[in-house]
DNA sequence: CAAAACACAACAATCGTTTGCATTGAATTT
DNA sequence: AAATTCAATGCAAACGATTGTTGTGTTTTG
């Protein structure tokens, strides 16, 4: 109401209320070292001025951030965007349960081009702890800072000698889940959309391979393995369409972002999915129950994922040495299969 | 390299530099005050220390934050989730447009039941400005901060008597383009899905009366003012399919997001789009082009819309007292209707 | 009733930078 | 040679909070 003088600190508050700086600091924080009457006394005029102590000073004293960066390294090859639906989707998650933590979360400016990218955040100060969505081809940096930097998680791959603590899902097991239902819809020859150089990826082409061989069905998998993002894979796929002579009855994408792609780019080709192809994708966005037909998919559960990287992150805060997390798959039968 | 004792401060590194902490201060700062061969000497103890100087205590003393409040205010009636598509694509190019400008991008906490959700981050001193990502029911809380906090600029509708800053498309006009559209495509009677007690939806949905009543045909639009999100838009509009005997041949939907479910919907009861029944979207986010058949919607150009906010944010932080923008959105035609 | 215990609040150091002002020694001018 | 500049650095006061220590009165205790 009476807001005839702005409060800048608490010095002025303290002024105010006839008492030092110190014991306003402790009122406001609810310290049990302050009389009834004066902390009430401290309240009632920072009410009135709309009075609220300083983040920044209190950050830069008490050595804590109240915010978690959260970083989405694009290696410098990628075309990807920031506005990649999975990236969007986990990031939305993230955004949920941090903020139920009482954490703001820091998008950061991610220059994988400068190899200090990653340490420039974490000596920065401003952050509690990181959440990196996805390593790229960045493991070896990310291991180097991981080593002294302890709150850091990622989400991705858990590759071979990696140091750092990640969550992911066993993209193996994932890649055999999609072949395997292919197979047991009656496909016979295969083709799998998408760029092995990223780990993830190359994981679950492993896994189809190995699926396939079970079967007896080794030789039938095609793969197209140009970068594919949202936005190049159409006329990827598309051109890979025209120029293929036998169009194979099964097709794994890596991602359903490709499997959209995939579908948009068979149907203007006329065949029809699943009639004459059957379309399996990865991730199991939100869209991916949206498409004409609903896309058959192997689901990561994103929603635990970011559950995970933010429990793992906090104990880690907490001087944890957690282990990684590998999380199962699951076969989410749709229409486009 | 030689990491053997690590740098805390900008005084120990000064201290090994036998120079004082200003001194060091202003030449990692590359101050032309300090001589070029202790700036060398400096910034070579720097590199090899691995240190970088403390950003939060460098906020606290020039007053400056590095950063941008970034707040999608979800009103409290709302489900709608903070991984809603169309504010991840906008916030994905805010966060390419800030980047670009060096600066971070905080995503806060949004309470819209404590009245003081906006001013506590604006209060907190680790923000610079802010941007919100739509109103949603707050307009009055925002102009009440905004008449005394400049750096504050909205994404959505321009209301009547707002007194803050925003961005948004003329939505009016984009029922309008929408409704002439489907007549000129044939479509005789009419079913808009969106709830209007958004601003920005009810506009539209007056474009879209405007137009019928422009073409004579005042009296065939039906509304399902349902909230529709993501989730819940495809059973509320199943279930009207069941109900409603004679389904319009033309179909506005307040957004893509609403405009997926329908042609899911639709193709669900045997309607085929564009053929029984024209289905047009709103936003043209990039999952409108990806859809069977793609979708013809209203673009709002989510590009353009960031990097004005981001513009009209730093000339606001600049002290220039803006005005509100109003992009004109644009009909984009593809297979649905 | 003196001594000890207690509840509050004041004092002052601290977090790690930045920056206006004072100081120094060298270079230039008169 | 004295006086004046000038470039480079040192010094110390901010920025706005938190918190351990010290200092008051007031109450309890033996």
């Amino acid at each position: 109401m009476a807001d005839f003088k702005r409060i800048k600190n608490i010095a002025e508050l303290a002024e105010l209320a006839g008492v030092n700086a110190g014991t306003v600091s402790r009122a406001l924080a609810n310290s049990p070292l302050v009389a009834k009457n004066t902390r009430e006394r401290i309240e009632a005029i920072a009410r009135e001025h709309d009075f609220r102590p300083n983040v920044l000073a209190r950050n830069l004293r008490t050595k804590r951030a109240g915010a978690i960066g959260v970083l989405i390294p694009l290696g410098h090859e990628t075309a990807q965007h920031i506005s990649d639906p999975f990236f969007m989707t986990l990031l939305g998650h993230l955004a949920d349960a941090l903020t139920e933590r009482g954490h703001d979360l820091l998008l950061s400016r991610v220059i994988p081009t400068n190899p200090d990218w990653l340490k420039i955040v974490v000596d920065s100060g401003r952050v509690d702890g990181v959440i990196l969505i996805g390593q790229s081809d960045q493991s070896s940096v990310i291991d180097v800072v991981a080593e002294r930097y302890l709150p850091l998680v990622a989400w991705g791959a858990n590759l071979a000698g990696q140091a750092h603590c990640s969550v992911g899902s066993n993209n193996r097991r994932g890649g055999e889940l999609a072949v395997r239902h292919l197979i047991e819809r009656g496909a016979k020859s295969f083709a799998f959309f998408g760029d092995p150089i990223a780990p993830e990826i190359a994981e679950r082409l492993e896994g189809c391979r190995a699926a396939l061989a079970d079967a007896g069905l080794g030789d039938v998998l095609e793969v197209l393995p140009a970068h594919l993002t949202a936005e190049t894979a159409h006329p990827a796929i598309s051109s890979w369409l025209a120029e293929t002579e036998r169009v194979p009855d099964g097709i794994i994408a890596a991602s359903d972002v490709i499997a959209l792609s995939a579908m948009r780019a068979l149907s203007e080709h006329g065949y029809s999915v699943p009639g004459d192809v059957k379309v399996i994708g990865y991730d199991d966005l939100p869209l991916a129950n949206q498409t004409i037909p609903p896309l058959t998919t192997i689901r990561q559960d994103l929603v635990a994922g970011g559950a995970h990287l933010v429990d793992l992150l906090f104990r880690r805060i907490g001087g944890e040495k957690t282990d990684s997390i590998i999380l199962e798959p699951q076969l989410v039968v749709r229409g486009s299969s």
